[in-house]
DNA sequence: CGGACAAGCTGA
DNA sequence: CAGCTTGTCCGG
């Protein structure tokens, strides 16, 4: 920061020689003249600062008209300011408007260059009613992360020959496609197919799936920036690849959309506002009047009901997908087998190759309960959900806190084995039985690319399906404990651990192959992997949703914190709307679909403190 | 958010 | 009652 004096001179009446303003840059333009010059230019400001979401007003320096700054000023640029004694940044938001009367206008202080186009701006604007958020936060995402001044000159359009890939061509002839692809499909067809429109833009789950694409099409001689790191680039002209935040990035001449895995969780922000990008990127597209097209091994249920399906040949899809190896572990003797079942030998001492996977999950509280007798897991008969024992050895269900005696329904058997062990544990267990060194996979273990030489297998969290990349098996070794989450998109998430998987290994047809310990082999989850056929989900998982009245059913929004109460009862009771809770201290809003949500959560004042409110609630 | 200012708490 | 903490209000 310059030192400096700008500040003298100035006439505000409410200000005294203590002023505590930071010293200004000589800009001399930093106060209220006592009159506005007629002609003055006067714009709307939204300031970068979280939980402050008024705008504020604000003079264009006089001289900017001069020296080209104006000129460059337009809706969505990035300003500095002075607000309440602190110099902040913001958005103008609006041009030339008319002042409050009576208020003391200051001057912008510092130009930062380009911000959002009108078009992204009023997309955010729709996305943060959508999911009941604030502006500033999706704003920020929309910008550059360093000050651009001016755009690179546009790249010349590529001439890029028609794709042979028919159903790539087919996706983008309609407005909104769902394209169900095999896992290991290659979505590169689809992307030069979108690029042979203009600038397309297309949205990977990852960054490092987004920057080998992005690499890829550079390498086919496209233009094509990455939205994270070349805001500049991307605005200029050309194909524009990215994950999540890229659905906001700016893009020349919008011509298509692409949502690659659109299934996949990481769309969607943890932070509230929960803003899904494979959502705001269909909006986007909608406005546009461009084609949208999302891919998915397994389409969701909200990709379902939004595009129009179009599916691979049986034969394509089936050798897409992995073999799927069911170890029953029914079938295991009740009493001696641990975790590991023994049709497990084989596979970790690497005869059918290696390196060799092990996912243990050990997310959520539950412990998952098998009868020692006959082999059954134990589960609530109303809710389907793994019961837990609680301190008094008696069964509780995580839904509705009911308890019984610890007798298993099925046999009689009043003794259980828990079927929750740690990792480490886990690890030890592996190692006797594969007879060779088992690494455990954290966050934070480093894994060479070719992985590491002493360790053929792996085990660890489902957090290890994204350090390893290549694998000759994936072993499940607790997958009931996934499918019967008491979580609304536990199938759908169960089915994208399997998708994972079946990038590790491979399809059937390069002799991939997944192993799943399960004491329900019938799920439907388990089947649709089983037959290659992601379709069988779809009618079971619909029926329970709308059963539930559960998205994409109806449309939920899940309010927490402190002041969640006082925010419930400013909603009163609106027509066709059901408030559920409190369960541990938060609130569901449930209404027939997103218009009605939104609406409804916008209507009322927040009480202030800390509310969080998550629309689509990720972990409902 | 973070500064300003007001209203409560403490201690010699 | 100064000096400090805690709370509430508000910014152009």
């Amino acid at each position: 920061m310059a030192g400096g004096t700008a500040d003298q001179g100035r006439l505000d009446l409410d200000l005294t020689a203590t002023d505590p303003l930071p010293a200004e840059p000589a800009v001399g333009t930093d106060s209220t003249p006592p009159d506005l010059p007629a002609g003055s230019r006067i714009v709307r400001v939204l300031p970068d600062v979280a939980a402050l979401e008024r705008t504020f007003d604000y003079l264009v320096p006089p001289i900017w008209a001069d020296d080209g700054r104006g000129e460059r000023l337009v809706v969505g640029s990035r300003v500095r300011m002075v607000l309440a004694g602190r110099r902040v940044g913001g958005w103008v938001v609006e041009d030339n408007v008319e002042p409050p009367p009576g208020v003391a206008l200051r001057s912008l202080t510092k130009s930062s260059g380009m911000g959002p186009s009108p078009e992204v701006i009023e997309l955010v604007r729709w996305a943060s009613h959508r999911w009941a958020g604030r502006l500033n936060g999706l704003l920020g995402t929309a910008s550059p992360p360093n000050v651009v001044e001016s755009l690179p000159p546009a790249p010349p359009r590529p001439t890029i020959p028609p794709a042979t890939d028919i159903w790539a061509v087919r996706a983008l002839e309609v407005p909104r496609a769902v394209v169900r692809l095999p896992p290991g499909a290659d979505v590169t067809p689809l992307a030069t197919e979108a690029a042979r429109r203009g600038d397309a833009l297309i949205l990977f789950p990852t960054v490092p799936a987004a920057e080998r694409m992005a690499a890829r099409l550079h390498e086919m001689g496209l233009p094509v920036s990455l939205a994270q790191r070349q805001w500049a680039r991307s605005a200029a002209g050309g194909l524009v690849v990215g994950s999540r935040a890229a659905a906001l990035a700016p893009v020349a001449d919008l011509a298509a959309v692409v949502v690659v895995d659109e299934h996949d969780e990481a769309y969607q922000e943890e932070r509230a506002p929960t803003w899904h990008a494979r959502d705001i990127a269909a909006e986007r597209a909608r406005r546009a009047g461009v084609p949208c097209v999302f891919t998915s091994p397994s389409p969701s249920l909200e990709a379902l009901g939004w595009g129009e399906l179009m599916v691979p040949s049986r034969t394509g899809e089936r050798n897409g997908w992995p073999i799927l190896d069911l170890h029953d572990r029914r079938d295991d003797d009740p009493v001696r087998s641990g975790l590991l079942g023994k049709r497990l030998v084989d596979v970790l001492r690497g005869v059918e190759g290696d390196p060799v996977v092990c996912v243990l999950n050990r997310r959520g509280r539950s412990r998952l309960l098998a009868c020692n007798a006959c082999g059954g897991l134990v589960r609530c008969q109303e809710h389907q959900v793994p019961m837990i024992q609680d301190d008094e050895d008696t069964l509780v269900c995580p839904v509705d806190d009911v308890r019984r005696p610890q007798v298993c329904d099925e046999c009689g058997s009043t003794r259980f084995k828990n079927l929750r062990a740690g990792v480490a544990r886990v690890r030890e267990e592996l190692e006797a039985l594969a007879n060779r060194p088992v690494l455990e996979v954290t966050g934070d273990t480093d894994i060479p690319d070719g992985g590491l030489s002493e360790h053929a297998v792996y085990v660890g969290t489902e957090a290890v399906l994204h350090r390893v990349d290549s694998a000759a098996r994936v072993v499940f070794l607790e997958f009931d404990q996934e499918l019967l989450a008491p979580r609304m998109r536990a199938a759908e998430q169960s089915m994208a651990l399997l998708i994972r998987a079946a990038r590790l290994v491979g399809g059937r047809s390069a002799g991939g192959r997944i192993v799943v310990q399960t004491r329900m082999p019938e799920h439907e989850v388990l089947q649709a992997v089983l037959h290659a056929d992601p379709g069988r989900l779809v009618e079971p998982e619909l029926a329970r949703r709308r059963f539930l009245n559960l998205p994409p059913c109806s449309a939920l929004a899940r309010v927490s914190g402190q002041p969640a109460g006082e925010f419930i009862a400013n909603l009163g009771s609106p027509v066709g709307v059901d408030l559920l809770g409190p369960r541990d201290g938060a609130w569901l809003v449930r209404a027939p679909d997103h218009d009605r949500l939104s609406e409804v959560l916008a209507a009322v004042e927040r009480p202030k403190g800390r509310l969080r409110i998550e629309v689509d609630p990720p972990r409902a």
